[in-house]
DNA sequence: TGCAAAATAGAACGACCGTTCGTTTTATTT
DNA sequence: AAATAAAACGAACGGTCGTTCTATTTTGCA
């Protein structure tokens, strides 16, 4: 028995398949990010990456198993831009706020585009199923991800310790979802303005003494995670 | 020409037809405020209400035409539940406080039906067109309202007059956002108590001196409205 | 009670949906 | 270059959708 005989597949794991498949989902997304993902159309997909409907399918065996596709990739590019990207900044308030930015940079640039965190809330909220589940569970570990941010700035003496961290990503949550509903939906402008501003009143309610002002030079990078 | 030739009709405005037209409404609400006013259907609308679908369709004479109904009968609800019945109260701080305390209330309750003007939002956001317009009009009729109640609030010298009036209604309506996601889609318990909270973070922060508090006797009326 | 008008039913339409199937084309390996 | 496996196609199915049309029933008024 060769040894690379079986691995000499997997090492070419850019298969012809794979590659499809991703410009598949990725058409896939940016036609949910406008029309949701219950508005999502097998024949749509095809139309626009010129295949046929079949040759679509084939890919997922499902159109559930193609809209959870679409979400994971969300997941992905969500994480990557808004929570990885923060990692760079120093641990704590200064973190935590670069969360906020790129949260709100993707709201914003999401006003063409569509959030499906946002928009598969409201088409799965009483609708059980996989694509639900997969919904809850990206949405679950980037809550988590602000909730331990700002533990952290709490742990850092950057707010105070006394402070519900839970009532503040809460209260962050909804200056998101204000953004979003306001500028998207009703079209209002200086909405991205309007959610910094609530930032910082929150902040400064929870602020301590010796939190790092907005502006103030950064503290020196504490890369411990 | 006799006068009454034609109002003889329109007195018995209470014909079988506006009769059946209002149940076949109340259905079709109920049902949007489930899976959404995209997903209402005529058929299932007929069914429900025991009709034919061609009997349904004829007191609309399209799809769209029922949708802008139960857009119209949802905000006459809400309009009633949430603004009018806050209006028996003084006039200031008590009258927006009891303005929030409905609007949490029907939110609360609607974890269960839904709200038709967030999921409507998701839905119609870049989909112009007519029922798109009576979502956006009802909307800014009820964030009029709000608007006025805090402006209100500040000229009986209850809230700071130097607050930013529109940045406290974004808030405002930040908290009724993430109470609907975090109540209805996540299943967190005590996502009423966080919106709770929430507001009267936001009411001290704005708040006077001369300021009645949540528990305190209520100010004297003054129905000038 | 009779009659016109309004209300409802029923069947059918074209369009689109997700899915299945057998075939053909393209990649990959021997 | 031949053989094998993977990928993509095209046609078709059963189903639901909004809508149209005609026929029937029910209603309200003289």
């Amino acid at each position: 028995m060769s040894l690379d005989a079986v691995p000499a597949k997997n090492a070419r794991a850019a298969q012809k398949g794979q590659q499809t498949k991703a410009v598949i989902v990725d058409a896939a997304l940016n036609l949910a990010q406008q029309i949701g993902l219950e508005g999502l159309s097998i024949g749509a997909v095809a139309e626009i990456t010129k295949m046929s409907k079949s040759g679509v399918f084939a890919h997922f065996g499902s159109r559930e198993e193609l809209q959870i596709s679409v979400v994971r990739e969300y997941h992905a590019r969500f994480e990557q831009e808004v929570f990885y990207a923060a990692l760079s900044v120093a641990r704590g308030l200064p973190r935590l706020r670069a969360m906020f930015d790129n949260w709100m940079k993707r709201t914003s640039e999401e006003i063409d585009s569509g959030c499906i965190y946002i928009s598969g809330a409201t088409e799965f909220d009483d609708r059980p199923g996989p694509v639900r589940d997969a919904l809850v569970e990206s949405v679950s570990i980037w809550q988590a991800a602000v909730l331990r941010a700002i533990v952290q700035s709490q742990d850092e003496a950057h707010l105070a310790a006394d402070a519900d961290a839970r009532q503040i990503a809460f209260e962050i949550h909804g200056l998101i979802l204000a953004l979003h509903y306001e500028a998207r939906f009703l079209r209002v402008p200086g909405s991205i303005e309007r959610a910094r501003r609530g930032f910082d009143n929150l902040l400064e309610r929870c602020a301590t003494p010796a939190a790092p002002r907005p502006a103030a030079a950064k503290p020196p990078l504490k890369r411990v995670r």
